[in-house]
DNA sequence: CCGGAACTGAACCGGTCGGTTTATAGTCCT
DNA sequence: AGGACTATAAACCGACCGGTTCAGTTCCGG
């Protein structure tokens, strides 16, 4: 027994850690008081402070915790041998669903907002969820490329021209409190769009 | 004289406020102590609240001008004559110029750190910023499509893909701390790519 | 069932912050 | 000169926060 220690000493210390996790993403990290979190986690904050030093690496901890979960999520499955049209769909509208989902919101603000207080913050999350979808986007381009489906010369810049027009009109009023949900048509719009203009560059 | 009193009684009223935009666009609203402002300005704490009675419209009221300040630049002149692909290629460095100034970056992070606090605030931003840009873009891309430079049915989503379209690789880089800045050739290598697919779609 | 580690709850400390008050001094108008 | 208005610096208040301490309790393995 005894592997991993170390770090954790007690067995309420995944209490402690979803209990922050919990009121960090609620109200950020100077949001969240420490009280709230002990609260929240159903522990005294002695107990809190047995386990983390002080607020800062508590928060880290969630981060990366959730960062390294993201990471596993973000495996989203493509079938390489589908037509561009038929996959590029599919994938922007997953990509959407996180994009404008609860929790990828709270994510995304957070990392904005401690963007100064913790650096390799957005940093980790960029290439634990951004990055991945990038990598998966070109490996199934090339694949596309290799049958002829499409003509691309520079993959990164193609994957990431998709990613960013599958935003567009949506991102801006959500992250600016225009709008805050959008109905299945008003995404089919964008999603489309964005195929079409894809096709339209880069369709063989 | 006295037009529009009401709200400020004497000489200091803008001292306060600029050195309120000052620590605030620093700082953001928690960040910034009011001790810390009447110091900036030059001013007492009484003083300060002698003008405002409290933290928050101190804040409404920089972010409300500096918005204004903004709507007015934002009314960049572009030459409605000119061919789409010299145009958009202009327009699409500008924007960018924008969004990765200083100052643009400033105001992006705090609309989205204080969107909680402050729900008005996105809103208002989006209005006097990105809302004119597109409508300033579907002005040119209809006369364009009058020329029959251009065949675009869906001109508010065509406007809003070519701006995604030169946030691509940049932006998300940028807002996630992987990069700081970036150089003309990389700057030029999107806008082209932008111009490019958006005129492989749009272009007659 | 016992002993020690883990846990509790509440008090406490030092510090910061938003906002108020006070006592003093400058400034302008007639 | 005198009085109303404005400004100032500094003390002050109450609230909250991060973090520590401690006396007392629960829990668990041997």
């Amino acid at each position: 027994m005894s592997a991993e220690t170390l770090v954790r000493k007690g067995r309420k210390f995944d209490q402690v850690l979803d209990g922050a996790r919990e009121v960090f993403l609620r109200d950020g990290f100077e949001g969240a008081s420490v009280d709230e979190i002990a609260r929240q986690a159903g522990v005294s904050k002695a107990t809190l402070y047995s386990y983390f030093p002080d607020k800062r690496l508590l928060f880290s901890e969630v981060a990366a915790a959730q960062c390294r979960q993201q990471a596993a999520d973000a495996v989203l499955m493509i079938d390489m041998s589908r037509p561009p049209k038929e996959v590029l769909a599919q994938a922007g509208t997953k990509f959407l669903g996180f994009i404008y989902s609860e929790f990828g919101q709270r994510i995304f603000k957070i990392c904005v907002a401690e963007s100064d207080r913790f650096p390799e913050l957005g940093r980790q999350f960029y290439q634990s969820g951004p990055m991945i979808m990038r990598r998966v986007m070109t490996d199934y381009l090339s694949a596309a490329r290799d049958r002829g489906e499409v003509v691309i010369d520079d993959m990164d810049l193609a994957a990431d021209q998709f990613a960013e027009l599958c935003k567009a009109d949506l991102w801006p009023k959500l992250v600016f409190g225009e709008k805050s949900s959008f109905s299945e048509a008003e995404i089919k719009r964008v999603v489309d769009g964005a195929v079409e203009t894809f096709m339209a560059r880069y369709g063989a």
